[in-house]
RNA sequence: CGGGGCGUAGCGUAGCCCGGUUAUCGCGCCUGGUUUGGGACCAGGAGGUCGCAAGUUCGAAUCUUGCCAUCCCGACCA
C-alpha cells in the first residue's frame, strides 16, 4: 500500500490532505464538500469534546439540544445575522418524494409536497435558540441562562477543505443570557479563556487572544473575541470565537425580563463556539513528513507496544510481559494498544503508528527482555532510548507529560519567531510573501483601509490582541496616525 | 460561480495524441510456505459496466458531442 505522504516543502495542501486521509482520521464522502470522520478521527474529537464539556460544566453551563431546522421567518428575524449567512444556506423546501412516471425505478420530488414555509438547515442556532429563550425568561431570577449544545451545522461553502471547512461540521455552540451588559461581557471573556486554556494546554497549540475588527466580526455581534493560531506554513487559523451579542438578539426575538425594580429590560447575550476545525489546527501545527504528531493529552492512543519475535515460543514470552505492562499503564490511565498481529512486520507497524501520531511506542524483543529493558521511541522528536522494565509505566507517564510540554514549547517558539513588526508597505509585503506569520503593523482603524489591504495583499487583520501595547505610529497603508499595532496574516 | 486538472479492479496507475488479439503495472486481498530489531519474500489465485449517454466506425478505454462526478487555484467563509 502506498502510504508515502507528500512532503510539506513540496506541496503543503497535498501534505495536509495526505495526513488526514492516510492516517485514518477522515475520508471524502459521497456528498460534495462533506467528510466522513473515521473512528480514529472521531475518537480524537471525543477526547477533545470530553475535556471541553467538563470545562463548560465547571463554569456553570448545562447541555441541551435544539432542532436542526429553522423556519425562514425566525431565521431572518435578526437581520445582520441572517444576511451574514444567507449566501451559504441549505434549504428544505419539500417533504416527500414519489415515483417518477417518466423514469421507472427513479424518484422525484413530489411537487404536491411543497412546504408552506421553507426550513433553513441551521448554519448556527442563534435564531431558534433565542426564539425558545423568549418563553423561558421572564424574571431576573431566570438569569443567567447558561446553555451549550453539541451539534452539527451546515454552511454551503463554495470551496471546502478537510476539517478546516466542510459543508457540514460538528461543533459546540454556547448561548447565554444575562441581566447586565457587564456580566455578558465577562461571560464572553471567560469562555474565550476556556478555549485558550484548552487549545494551549491540551492541544499544545499556542494562541493569541484578541478582538476582531468590525469587518471580521460575527454577523449580529457587538464584539467578537477570538483565539488565533499559527500553522507551520506561516498562515493563521482562527481556532475559536466568543461573541458578545449585546441586546441584538434579545430585541429581534423580544426576550425581556422583569428586573428587581419591576421594569422590563432586554437581556444581554453571548455565543461561543469551537468546531472540528480544531482537528485541522492540530494537524497543521504539529505534524511532519512522517505523519501526525498528536499531543498525549488528547491522542486517541497514547502508547503502542510492538513485539519483535521469532517463533511462537518467544511470542508467548513477549505477550505475557506486554500484557503486564498494559495492565500497569491502564492503571495509570494511559491508553495503550498491544499490536501483536502477525500480518504485518515490526517495520511496517513502526511506520504506521508514526503516521497515526501515537506519542510513544515500545518495541520489545527477547534481546530486551533478557536484559530487563525495552526500547522506547517518542513520536515528537523521533528519539529512541532504552528504558528499564522496572516501573516502566511510571516512566512512560512522565515521558508523555514531557512530550506534551515539548510539543507546546516547540510550537510556541515557532509561533513567536513568526510575529514580526513591519513599518512600511514594502516590508509588509516582503514578510507576507517570504516568512509569513503574524505581522504587527499600524492601521488607521478604518474598515475601508483594512479592505484595501486585504485586496492588495490577501492578508487580513487576525485580531487586535487583548491588552495590546499602546504605541504611536503610522498606518502601514495610508500613513495616518495610529495608536497601536494589530496582527495581520494570511489565513485559512 | 470563473480558471485548470482528473475519472481505467479496494487504492494508486500505464495505454488515449496516431482506433485493431485476451486492457498494463504496483500496492492491497485470498491460498500455501518461509520469515519477523525500520514499510519481508517465494509460488499460485480471485477481482473490470475503462464515469454515464448518444454519435462516427467493420471495430471505441482511445475520435466527436452532451451530461455527471471529483480535486486544485480564485472569490466566499469557522
Amino acid at each position: 500500500m502506498s502510504k508515502e505522504i507528500t512532503s510539506r516543502a513540496t506541496d503543503y495542501s497535498q501534505w495536509y490532505n495526505d495526513l488526514v486521509l492516510k492516517s485514518g482520521l477522515a475520508d471524502y464522502s459521497a456528498v460534495r464538500g462533506c467528510m466522513v470522520i473515521k473512528p480514529y478521527g472521531y475518537t480524537l474529537w471525543e477526547n477533545m469534546r470530553d475535556v471541553l464539556d467538563k470545562k463548560f460544566k465547571e463554569t456553570g453551563h448545562v447541555n441541551a439540544y435544539f432542532p436542526l431546522f429553522i423556519p425562514k421567518s425566525l431565521f431572518e428575524a435578526e437581520e445582520k445575522n441572517a444576511e451574514g449567512f444567507a449566501k451559504e444556506c441549505a434549504i428544505v423546501t419539500h417533504y416527500r418524494l414519489k415515483n417518477d412516471p417518466s423514469k421507472p425505478g427513479k424518484l422525484m420530488v413530489d411537487p404536491e409536497a411543497k412546504l408552506e414555509e421553507e426550513l433553513i438547515v441551521r448554519p448556527t442556532s442563534e435564531a431558534i435558540i433565542w426564539n425558545t429563550y423568549k418563553t423561558w425568561i421572564q424574571s431576573y431570577r431566570d438569569l443567567p441562562l447558561l446553555i451549550n449544545q453539541w451539534a452539527n451545522v451546515v454552511r454551503w461553502e463554495m470551496r471546502t477543505r478537510l476539517f478546516l471547512r466542510t459543508a457540514e461540521f460538528l461543533w459546540q455552540e454556547g448561548h447565554t443570557a444575562h441581566a447586565t451588559k457587564q456580566e455578558a461581557v465577562e461571560e464572553t471573556e471567560k469562555m474565550l479563556d476556556v478555549y485558550a486554556e484548552f487549545v494551549e494546554n491540551y492541544m499544545a497549540v499556542p494562541v493569541i487572544k484578541g478582538l476582531k475588527t468590525a469587518n471580521e466580526r460575527f454577523a449580529g455581534a457587538e464584539e467578537t473575541y477570538c483565539i488565533e493560531a499559527m500553522m507551520q506554513d506561516g498562515k493563521a487559523l482562527q481556532a475559536g470565537t466568543s461573541h458578545f451579542l449585546g441586546q441584538n438578539f434579545a430585541k429581534a426575538f423580544n426576550v425581556q425580563f422583569l428586573n428587581k425594580e419591576n421594569k422590563q429590560e432586554f437581556v444581554w447575550a453571548t455565543s461561543w463556539g469551537v468546531s472540528t476545525r480544531l482537528i485541522g489546527a492540530l494537524i497543521m501545527a504539529h505534524s511532519d513528513d512522517q505523519g501526525l504528531i498528536l499531543p498525549p493529552k488528547i491522542a486517541p492512543l497514547q502508547l503502542v507496544i510492538v513485539p519483535i519475535y521469532k517463533g511462537e515460543e518467544s511470542k508467548a514470552v513477549i505477550d505475557a510481559k506486554a500484557h503486564q505492562i498494559m495492565q500497569d499503564c491502564k492503571r495509570l490511565g494511559i491508553s495503550v494498544k498491544y499490536d501483536n498481529h502477525d500480518n504485518t512486520r515490526p517495520g511496517w507497524k513502526f511506520a504506521e503508528y508514526e503516521l497515526k501520531g501515537v506519542p510513544v511506542r515500545l518495541a520489545m524483543g527477547m534481546r530486551d527482555l533478557e536484559q530487563n529493558v525495552v526500547e522506547v521511541a517518542r513520536r515528537d522528536t523521533k528519539e529512541k532510548q532504552t528504558m528499564s522494565l522496572d516501573n516502566v509505566a511510571e516512566s512512560i507517564q512522565s515521558l508523555l507529560e514531557d512530550i506534551q510540554q515539548n510539543m507546546y514549547n516547540k510550537a510556541l517558539a515557532f509561533r513567536n519567531e513568526r510575529i514580526t513588526k513591519a513599518d512600511t508597505w514594502e516590508e509588509f509585503m516582503q514578510l507576507l510573501d517570504g516568512k509569513g506569520g503574524f505581522i504587527a503593523a499600524h492601521w488607521n482603524g478604518k474598515p475601508e483601509t483594512e479592505e484595501k489591504i486585504k485586496e492588495m495583499s490577501k492578508a487580513t487583520i487576525r485580531c487586535i490582541p487583548l491588552n495590546n501595547k499602546q504605541e504611536q505610529g503610522k498606518c502601514i497603508l495610508t500613513g495616518e496616525e495610529s495608536s497601536q499595532r494589530v496582527l495581520f496574516a494570511r489565513a485559512y
